[in-house]
DNA sequence: CTTAAATGTCAAGTAATTTAACATAGGTCA
DNA sequence: TGACCTATGTTAAATTACTTGACATTTAAG
């Protein structure tokens, strides 16, 4: 093949600009995401190609120093030689950015965690006040790790809202202050260093199905629910983003036409109801009201976090428990309508709330599973993120790496 | 380019057993997609291939008879020669199987309509009785057309369930009888063409994306609002299934939990609220209730259908037209969740219910643009189907022919 | 009638892949 | 120990789909 052509999808045609080595890339991404390595007869298997054919592939990576070989131990015949990424050329950084903390990572070439770092960070102070603080604790991570930001080749970064053409955040009410903001440029220059933009719960599901809960899944739906509450899905093996960028917002579907006011300007979403804020308010009315609980110790009882919530839940508190099994069917009734719209064969619930565990998986399995007697909803396996705090930090260095492989790749 | 090669979808690899030649078939797809035609220099925009490849290409195609040269008109230079495929080389048959009815459609292979066929038909009275009567229906508008089953060289056909890999229909408690039944083979056997299969309302969005409201749309969620209610999703230019194919059951999205019982066992399904059955449900209630209405005309009562309502609402009876108006919340409610979560860029109504149009679209799109102030739901465009009852014909039709082209271009 | 501006075609060169033969690395069994 | 088997990996020639760059064709404008 020469240049140009063309991926179909189908009966409709997806024009590509760089085609050239479709293959190569192919091969790249086999590598790393298949764990424990791959063999070169298993990439021909895989990919339909034939031995000779990826031969050339893989001595072409080999020679930019981009794979390399391991021993690997099967009966009978020659032992096939096992491929991985090649760790040693350098480092990538994941960058998280939550409503209310920012996550870091500094991993090497083959995704292995060097450091992390987890800071409070106030994501409605904008972007004026976000990325110099994230600079800051990018240099401070990289000086922990004994790295310099020579030492890194490219930078993965996610953002709580809608990310419109990996430039920037679109669509008040959602991020004040955020909207039209090249944050992907003012990173890139920040640091000189290439940079890819992406939602956060998009790249919690790159996360997870890399590395994680997910792996191999083709249809997967990544829901974060911490401050927010937001949907990244996988769909036939690719990020769907949807005409604008802003599949999955599922925090702001409707539960309960009467329920309470959202910061979206609606009645009854799902955020307003279970999400992080919902959970804390619900705890201070709770309190408030003399239920006997643990929260009651923490004060003033404004200061009550959903954090502090699930602590409690976590050492027994009942009232906590309910309130958490609350959210956990709001969170069902809500997943019930994804999965019959979806049909994907897993849920992986992540984000700050969902570190409690089955304390709220239960009852989103329970209501799911009610909600509907079809095949989707009776398939679909429901489960927590592998891992934790970390899914989208982790999807944003896959995203990183992405960058840096490729161009390797490109650069024979 | 060789045999073998991949599909690269972003980081997944999609291995595809037959690549030789995907350009030629998007060649084919593009023109026959394209209204008018389209010229080779346009094709080779498109596809960023050389105007040298496209010529090779085209002339392979041309000399298998598959598309033919038009005449056309431009100012300044050299009048782009355009293509189109070559009707004169057979025929196809789209067959949609719905709940009460079949509609039947014998076109030539530029999709143009040569006959049509509406007849009713009992879903549920098994794949027994269904497929003979079929069988007969099809070689009855083969003979008011004036053909036999040689001058056809496949078949589309579509049913109103998940289809489980092209073959058949899986999941009770839709279609009693169907399940595991093998349609497509049965009735490839019977009349010993190739045959597709697929459920309808994914077939009701192909039809409108390639003739009708939604040509071109790389986002478009098709609603077929008949007996039953289900959507078919293309989501970046391919139809999706999900994991089961049973992506887009909308029907059984919970909407009102203390609504009434639905054929699936769940209480307040949208299918319940919003489908024929609760139309004419509905519209049993008011006149046995003694309201005013053209429908008391109907005797006995319990004969009212809803095509009687929609009939009624049409000529003014303004009971029947609240009725519809209650039933284009209750979808624009569901509507509002897809919306959210798929983020598409239009939303095509259809079915027999949606033939009403404006008197249930607009209670649809106020109910959308009411539940959300996010992006996806102003941006959406919601629009009544442009090939009304022919929807899902028209896709089966899609189907057929990108069977039959597609194996013409390979036969080079 | 010339010139310019497009579209379409042709022949030679190129790059990715197949084909088919061969080389390598292990296990098994006489 | 070595003959034999099996599976993986490599090599060189052939094939194929494309690009490159020159040329041919068709139209409008001066």
């Amino acid at each position: 093949m020469g240049q140009g052509g063309v991926l179909s999808t189908f009966f409709w045609t997806l024009p590509t600009q760089n085609v050239k080595n479709i293959n190569k890339h192919a091969v790249v991404d086999l590598i790393r995401f298949t764990s424990g390595g791959i063999s070169r007869i298993e990439l021909s298997r895989q990919m339909n190609l034939t031995r000779a054919a990826i031969t050339t592939i893989v001595s072409d990576l080999q020679s930019v120093g981009l794979v390399r070989e391991v021993e690997s131990h099967y009966p009978s015949g020659r032992r096939p030689i096992v491929l991985e990424i090649n760790p040693d050329r350098g480092y990538v950084v994941g960058i998280d950015m939550g409503a209310t903390h920012v996550t870091i990572l500094v991993t090497d070439y083959s995704a292995r965690v060097v450091r992390e770092l987890d800071e409070t960070l106030d994501i409605n102070a904008g972007p004026e006040v976000c990325l110099p603080r994230v600079e800051e604790l990018v240099y401070r991570i990289l000086a922990e790790a004994g790295l310099t930001i020579k030492d890194v080749s490219a930078i993965g970064a996610g953002v709580p809202g809608p990310v419109v053409a990996g430039i920037g955040v679109s669509g008040p009410p959602i991020m004040p202050g955020w909207d039209g903001y090249p944050i992907r440029d003012d990173l890139s220059k920040r640091f000189s260093l290439p940079v890819s933009l992406r939602n956060d719960a998009e790249l919690g599901a790159i996360g997870e199905w890399a590395y994680g809960a997910g792996r191999g899944e083709r249809h997967l739906a990544y829901i974060k629910v911490g401050t927010g509450i937001g949907a990244g899905l996988l769909l036939d093996g690719q990020v769907y983003g949807g005409a604008n960028g802003s599949a999955g917002e599922i925090g702001h579907v409707t539960i309960d036409e009467s329920g309470p006011i959202c910061t979206c300007g609606n009645r009854g979403c799902l955020e307003a109801l279970a999400g992080g804020r919902a959970i804390a308010r619900r705890a201070i009315q709770e309190v408030n009201s003399g239920r006997r609980t643990m929260l009651a110790e923490i004060s003033p009882v404004s200061n009550i976090r959903s954090r502090d919530v699930i602590a409690a839940a976590r050492r027994g508190d009942l009232t906590s428990q309910q309130i958490v099994t609350e959210a956990g069917v709001h969170l069902g009734t809500a997943l019930a309508s994804l999965v019959n719209l979806f049909n994907p064969s897993m849920v992986v619930v992540g984000g700050g709330v969902a570190q409690i565990g089955d304390l709220l998986l239960e009852p989103i399995r329970e209501t799911v599973h009610q909600r509907s007697l079809l095949p989707a909803s009776r398939s679909v396996r429901i489960t927590s993120g592998l891992l934790g705090r970390r899914s989208s930090a982790m999807g944003a260095v896959v995203q990183a790496l992405s960058i840096v492989l490729h161009r390797l790749a490109d650069h024979e």
